[in-house]
DNA sequence: AAAAATATTTAGATTAGCCTAAAAATTAAA
DNA sequence: TTTAATTTTTAGGCTAATCTAAATATTTTT
């Protein structure tokens, strides 16, 4: 009933890169956890054993429901600090993701439910993710990438789902945060980069930018 | 410049143990940690060759001015997620102790200072033990044990220097904590047991539960 | 002060989590 | 469709932290 950090990070790890269905490969995990992949191998083979998810070797994995349940009770634990570092303590919001990967692994359930409680159950993180209940449901919004935001339409940023120090970094110079308020007024297609509008500048935005800001159209 | 959560807890039940001054014996840390005297060998070595402490085989070790600096953050640290868990987040008094266990190894020292401030620098945890401020110093206020306490004086209880969930549980069952107003009536000399006065009824505690009750004469 | 009891250390294993280098399987390219 | 490139797994090692059992010091008792 209780997992290690490291058994936590993996399971968060695959359901970040499972994102929706299908299987993730043994490289994209090492990656995402900066190990190695035999490192990877081995730990599989071990949460498989648990059952906490399905694994072929050669072909990849998916968590299990069991696994899926661990995972979003670890992404609701570091989604609650978050909320609290920068609501709370008034911490920047790039500050947060990295004391909040040391706070996700302390497991008492009381404690992130009275703290849920005392935060008011707020739905969602300082960078615009949704925070699962205690029963690991999240309320969706209908967020889309910026990159499928059509031509012209006001829309919303709700969500960072990429949150490298870099990528927070850029967007903080380009005054760009959860809440503005953009449009896309051009696509350049030779190298997909994205004319965006807010307030009354413009500012240019490449595609692997656009691609890990959620938007509502409004 | 990073300690392990082991390394920590070893340090601060030196720290613990040595309560003003001595050395402490590899019995008594492996007994408090709950573990194997030869694993506490080990770790001595370790931290000896840190420089954390001096320690001299078959005798005994104490903490060094790096190790006790350790220690007392590492205190602070736990004492501070006390004060949080009882006063925000509406914890139990008894509860605190072991979730605190875990938060205090969250090392980052920037979360620790602005939850000290957000907590508008307390002086006490919930158990009446003063809390370190950023630089490692302590309040200390003038309480001494129960066993200690001169007939018919009036004194209040400060501190709960043995937080075993056993002597909580007690404590509760005697309706005795931090704050309440007491005086000694009589001393059993065959069993060294107290009869203790709070409002207008005579309890009867052990020497043993005496010793790890501070309190001030008012 | 010798014997007995206690405390401490050493020796040798174990486990979790990680690594490198080599082998095997799969996928892509010629 | 054979070869080349890539991905994944296996084999064998390493470190931190723990343990048991045996050896060595120290302290206490007689």
């Amino acid at each position: 009933m209780n997992y290690s950090s490291s058994e936590e990070n993996y399971l968060k790890a695959i359901y970040h890169l499972q994102e929706g269905g299908g299987t993730v490969g043994t490289n994209a995990v090492a990656e995402k956890l900066n190990t190695k992949a035999a490192s990877v191998t081995d730990m599989m083979k071990k949460l498989s054993a648990k059952g906490l998810l399905h694994y072929t070797p050669y072909y990849g994995f998916s968590l299990s429901n069991e696994g899926r349940k661990i995972a979003l009770s670890v992404v609701r634990r570091h989604r609650l600090w978050e909320y609290f570092l920068a609501n709370r303590l008034q911490f920047d919001w790039k500050e947060v993701h990295s004391i909040a990967e040391e706070l996700e692994h302390v497991s008492s359930k009381k404690l992130i439910d009275k703290l849920d409680e005392y935060l008011g159950y707020p739905q969602t993180d300082p960078h615009g993710d949704p925070i699962p209940d205690s029963k690991g449901r999240m309320t969706q919004s209908g967020a889309i990438p910026l990159t499928e935001l059509g031509l012209n339409l006001s829309a919303t940023i709700l969500q960072v789902t990429n949150q490298s120090d870099e990528i927070l970094e850029h967007l903080k110079d380009k005054q760009l945060q959860i809440g503005t308020l953009l449009e896309v007024k051009k696509l350049h297609s030779f190298d997909r980069s994205l004319d965006v509008k807010r307030k009354n500048k413009i500012v240019t935005i490449t595609h692997e930018l656009a691609k890990s800001l959620l938007v509502k159209i409004n």
